[in-house]
DNA sequence: CGCTGGCTTGATTCTATTCAATTTTCGTGG
DNA sequence: CCACGAAAATTGAATAGAATCAAGCCAGCG
């Protein structure tokens, strides 16, 4: 439960961490996301990180606490969430593979990130990460990419929740878990929805009852098909892109 | 009007170009934010930066167009916003003295960038910055402490639109307006609201209506006092807190 | 087979939006 | 310095949509 038991130590090399996301200069390439690192940079960063495990609902660590190394994660998705002062969960994002977690605020997380499901995760000491980087701007510079990146997604989220119908919102998360899903080279024919209700809730500003509404009245205009609680099918894309005023 | 009127070179030193942020990694100190770039650091990029100045209403950069500069806010305040499709204008954040503006998407600007007083900024050419970032890795890393920083503030931005009433919202920004100025070291018996009644509804998603009422309310509940439309005084701390869910 | 947690659904309430009519403010030119 | 016109802001009435509360349902699991 706790990290020192969920992490455990691998040798075995599975390529180093990687970041991805578009690059912050170069145009019209015909892939959006790339590998931002290269094989190098990778390796040496494989020097100074090693393999983290969590259990689905493992917490990767707590806001506010000192902010001792962050995550790229491998395998498994995650969120990242602030705790308000009424007890509620505002959920910044959802991580995947190639994603970076533990950004801090003055030496300390400025969010929780918890498993949604199963994890696998470099580990990578703030300590040694801050030494590497002071002396690689290559690196740096790739790292920079992947916070620009981050930050997009930021406003994009201050988007979605800024619409009106909870089934925009929906909708407008469905795309986004849907772009992220090609972004990492996955299929697309059904959207896969690794969180419950309640996160979708907690991301798009919804409470689990507008959610669950928003899903049937999608359903019912047939936009979309639900195959079960983690997948969902865009059955009328027109509808769909409508919706999102992506069209 | 267009970039080339507004911009004037100048000889003279300002001391160059300033970011204003908190460190990543080191805990407690006295003020929140620090200057993060060195004097050193600060000539270096005096050498490829030009002074622009910009009047009240000019568009420094539109969202799309290719991103060949980056800039510096010296003084004046900006604001950041994308245009939806439906015409609306989503205000991701305002800008100060030590900000940057300009982050780009793929090689072009990924939100438009409007002056809200009369603005003066240091123009870096992404290309000579780039070449300067890559070989400079103190350099780099000060920047990666900045974007954290807008990060955050994206964060909280999401978090101040997700609250359910305009009275809270409203509040929630005059808070951050107010630890924005005393960040900057100004005085904050009064907070300054350069940006008229709609952008702070585009920033806190309220229609002009909303926020014309919630200041009203905050006003007649004796939360604050709006002296004009740019000047507001907290006059009741406590209920103040209480309503941002700061206490 | 029954339990538990996640989800669905309905009725009511609450709050922002919209539309529209005024009023205030501010810059400009006389 | 004042007057005018345009832009910004205020205010009201009606509407729309989500939250909330509460009850029931379904699936997975021992």
């Amino acid at each position: 439960m706790n990290r020192s038991d969920a992490k455990t130590r691998l040798t075995t090399a599975l390529g180093g961490p990687k970041l991805l996301g578009p690059p912050l200069f170069s145009v019209g390439n015909p892939a959006r996301v790339h590998q931002l690192l290269t094989e190098d940079e990778r390796a040496r960063l494989s020097l100074i990180a090693s393999v983290a495990r969590f259990n689905k609902g493992d917490m990767l660590l707590r806001a506010g606490e000192p902010a001792d190394a962050v995550y790229n994660v491998i395998t498994g998705v995650v969120k990242s969430f602030a705790v308000e002062p009424d007890g509620s969960k505002t959920i910044n994002g959802f991580l995947f593979t190639g994603d970076l977690v533990g950004l801090s605020d003055e030496g300390k997380y400025a969010n929780s990130v918890e498993a949604v499901t199963a994890v696998t995760t470099y580990r990578l000491p703030v300590s040694k990460l801050e030494s590497q980087l002071r002396k690689d701007a290559e690196l740096e510079f790739h790292v920079i990419c992947k916070l620009c990146e981050e930050l997009r997604q930021a406003q994009r989220h201050a988007f979605i929740i800024s619409r009106r119908e909870a089934a925009v919102r929906v909708v407008l998360f469905l795309h986004l878990m849907e772009q992220m899903q090609a972004d990492r080279g996955e299929p697309t024919n059904e959207i896969y929805l690794p969180m419950d209700r309640t996160a979708i809730g907690g991301f798009a500003d919804l409470s689990l009852a507008s959610v669950s509404r928003a899903f049937r009245k999608l359903t019912l205009d047939g936009v979309i098909a639900v195959r079960n609680r983690h997948h969902v099918v865009v059955r009328d894309r027109k509808a769909f892109d409508q919706l999102a005023a992506l069209a």
